[in-house]
RNA sequence: GGAAAGGUAGCUCAGCCGGUUAGAGCACGGCACUCAUAAUGCCGGGGUCGAGGGUUCGAGUCCCUCCCUUUCCA
């Protein structure tokens, strides 16, 4: 039975260009995807530019144009990527399009008839320039906790501080500079907190299979969250000016881009299937029909809770997802990806340098797996692993055989035989027998398992041929025959192993197909059906990875012309391993501490504080809430000493705390410090204090 | 602090419900071979499986404690 599978990948937000975590997605489920179509099922596969929202309306704003118009731009850059990485989605759209204002707005309805949309004023700041309401992040101000100027509406970059926009002093809007006020809107509400939301979400998520029992755990503990960490109702709606889809009979009223994002799945799936006559409501509705989203783990929340909710409620045709696909993230050398900092890979670039994007494509398919794991694209890994692999061991038994077949046997094969005497000949039981064993793995996205698998077999011919050694049988023209069996068995194999990789590299299958005489589009039934006996000559199918052109995309761009670049990117490159390398001789010559200098001990704001109150801390057998007194103000902090101090015996003491130590947000609050103790290898642990005279707010230097 | 994921050879990673001397690929050393883009094959060196306890006839695997990395606590 032909399954009718729906996929879409997560939908990049429209006010950039594509990274490598993208490309990294899209890869995922392009080759989830391909090899499902090869299996003979109906898969629809979409993607959409997530269009709406402030952040575009205000980058619009500054470079002068509309939000269309800068939408616009970033949609006509996509295919660029998309074909360059061999990606086969269907189609592509945009959540500022026609279907998702209606599909939006019918979500909508519905889910107020079900009487799961509320409205409740909500107080917020608003820029009386720009008149609008201001997001947390385009509020500026000077911290509350450090003083420091310039921060943001909801933390602090200098002391780490979280705080509510309306605690800033001296608070100005990022937009306008002009001093914000207070001003009072209505706002709409998802009623998540509804127990028909919380029942549903329940069984949703523990329904066997559909979601990655980590994600399950993950979503399972947001909806079951104790105290005040219990599901909140969500704000769905902004108020004009505001680039997105207006909320039916609200004038002035937006659905937050949040809302409208995931239902642009729908909206481009809608578009495509009027293109292509599908019947989109009919397919939705099919009981047998899979409705699958590949996401990365940042947007589980949205995933797991409001989307499933959202289509439940609103009712058929919609559908709630049968899956959600969770990925991590990619690191590059064993560091995060920053757009800021310039690390990463830039897909483009890549592109660019003419790398082969079945090199990535391996790559990423090498390491994923069925979990949510993050992913290391390490250079040295990826020229070493690409070369190996693709070169040496696949692409090189056609390379080993071709020859002989095409001038020694006018390009004809002889039919696979397992019972033939050659050594060769047991690659037919070998790639059989794995065959379920690489398809399970493809289905479960353990892509990586499925590759060690394919290139197992592809170590085991290898052995064969140099058991059989044709290069000999050549020789002998007693041999002629023996030969064309081995011969014929390798190009069998590598005939196989193209159909095993064609998920991954659907280009160089192709090709391959072509030269073999398979037919295209390939399918995985081919595996097993009488194959063409007649071969094209051969011609090298893939490159190697030459090193250069990995220290190329490394490359900062801004020096790519000049003359220091080569050294630079080299530099870059191997800034993970030096640091490793680094701190080796550090942990080896180590059994001192590191010296510091007095500058960095200067860093340290360490003060004289009194316990004011204290009190152990529900929910954890380690931790006591203090109050502690600096003289000049009171802070919180929550310290892991419940075990050797009893709270009412801490109250009125003195203690030392960290005064500058970053705020940190814990589950029982956010601490503001940190008291010193002394502990040893047993147990035990000892507060600091002072000798008498010192008082509360007194720096220790 | 709580939670999650991880810590196995120089690098990337396998090791399922505990079971022989802990594996693979790459890298490295030696040998063989020359059909193939210096590819391939054979042999080898290399690991106190993060640390310490415990359960067991037996622990990389189970339990406890601790250390380190990453992430989440919206």
């Amino acid at each position: 039975m032909p399954r009718k599978l729906f996929v879409t990948t997560a939908l990049p937000y429209a006010n950039g260009a594509f990274h490598i975590g993208h490309i990294m997605e899209y890869i995922q489920a392009d080759v989830w995807v391909r090899f499902q179509r090869m299996q003979g099922h109906e898969v629809h596969f979409v993607g959409a530019d997530d269009a709406h929202g402030a952040p575009i309306m205000l980058k619009a704003e500054s470079e002068g144009i509309t939000p269309q118009e800068l939408v616009a731009r970033i949609a006509a850059d996509r295919p660029r990527y998309l074909q360059g990485f061999h990606l086969s989605f269907d189609h592509w759209h945009s959540t500022d399009s026609p279907e998702n204002v209606e599909l939006s707005q019918d979500i909508y309805r519905r889910l107020k008839a079900a009487g799961l949309i509320d409205s409740r004023p909500v107080e917020q700041f608003f820029d009386p320039v720009k008149g609008m309401f201001l997001a947390d992040r385009y509020i500026k101000g000077e911290c509350p906790k450090c003083h420091a100027k310039d921060q943001y509406g909801d933390a602090c970059e200098v002391c780490g501080s979280v705080y509510a926009p309306t605690e800033l002093i001296e608070p100005y809007s990022a937009l306008s500079g002009a001093r914000p006020e207070l001003r009072t809107s209505e706002h709409f509400f998802f009623r998540l907190s509804d127990p028909r939301c919380v029942q549903f979400l329940k069984s949703w998520i523990d329904s066997p299979g559909r979601l990655q029992p980590q994600v399950a755990n993950k979503a399972r503990e947001w909806l079951e969250g104790k105290g005040d960490q219990h599901l909140a109702d969500w704000d769905i709606s902004r108020d004009a000016p505001y680039f997105g889809i207006p909320i039916p009979d609200a004038p002035g009223k937006y659905f937050y881009v949040w809302l409208d994002a995931p239902i642009g799945y729908l909206a481009s799936f809608k578009s495509y299937c009027a293109k292509r006559g599908i019947d989109f409501e009919g397919f939705l509705q099919a009981p047998d029909t899979e409705q699958i989203h590949f996401i990365g783990k940042d947007i589980i929340y949205f995933h797991t809770l409001f989307w499933p909710a959202m289509l439940h409620f609103a009712g058929p045709p919609y559908r709630v997802p049968d899956h959600v696909f969770v990925h991590g993230f990619i690191t590059v050398s064993g560091e995060k990806m920053s757009k800021s900092r310039g690390t990463g890979i830039s897909p483009l670039r890549y592109l660019e340098l003419g790398m082969n994007p079945e090199w990535l494509r391996y790559y990423i398919a090498a390491k994923l797996n069925g979990r949510v794991e993050d992913l290391d694209f390490n250079p040295d890994d990826f020229v070493a692993r690409v070369n190996s692999d693709l070169v040496g061991k696949y692409v090189n038994i056609a390379s080993r055989a071709a020859g002989f077949i095409t001038k020694r046997f006018d390009g004809k094969l002889l039919p696979p035989d397992a019972g033939r005497p050659v050594a060769t000949a047991q690659w037919t039981t070998l790639a059989l027998e794995a065959e379920p064993r690489i398809r399970d793995f493809y289905e479960e996205r353990e892509f990586g398992r499925a590759v060690r698998e394919i290139m197992e077999l592809a170590d085991r011919m290898n052995e064969a041929i140099d058991r059989e050694k044709p290069w000999e049988l050549a020789k002998d023209p007693a041999q002629t025959e023996r030969l064309h069996q081995v011969c014929s068995d390798c190009i069998h194999a590598f005939r196989q192993l193209t159909l095993f990789l064609a998920p991954i590299l659907p280009k160089t299958a192709e090709r391959a197909a072509d030269m073999l005489g398979l037919a295209t589009p390939l399918r995985w039934s081919q595996l097993r059906e009488d194959p063409p006996l007649v071969i094209k000559p051969y011609q090298h199918l893939i490159q190697r990875v030459d090193p250069k052109q990995v220290d190329a995309l490394f490359e900062p761009p801004e020096s790519a012309a000049g003359k220091a670049g080569a050294a630079k990117a080299s530099a870059a490159a191997s800034t993970g391993q030096t640091k490793k390398a680094q701190n080796a001789v550090a942990s080896k010559e180590g059994t001192v501490d590191e010296f510091i200098s007095i500058d960095d001990f200067a860093k340290l704001d360490l003060r004289i504080a009194k316990v004011v109150q204290a009190e152990a801390v529900e929910g954890s057998d380690k931790l006591l809430k203090l109050t502690l007194d600096l003289g000049t103000q009171q802070r919180t902090v929550f310290s892991g000493i419940r075990s050797a101090y009893a709270p009412q015996d801490l109250v009125g003491r003195l203690v030392l705390m960290v005064a500058n130590l970053a705020p940190r947000k814990m589950r029982f609050g956010v601490s503001e410090g940190m008291v010193l103790c002394a502990s040893g290898e047993g147990p035990g642990i000892y507060l600091l204090s002072p000798d008498s005279g010192a008082t509360p707010g007194m720096k220790v230097t």
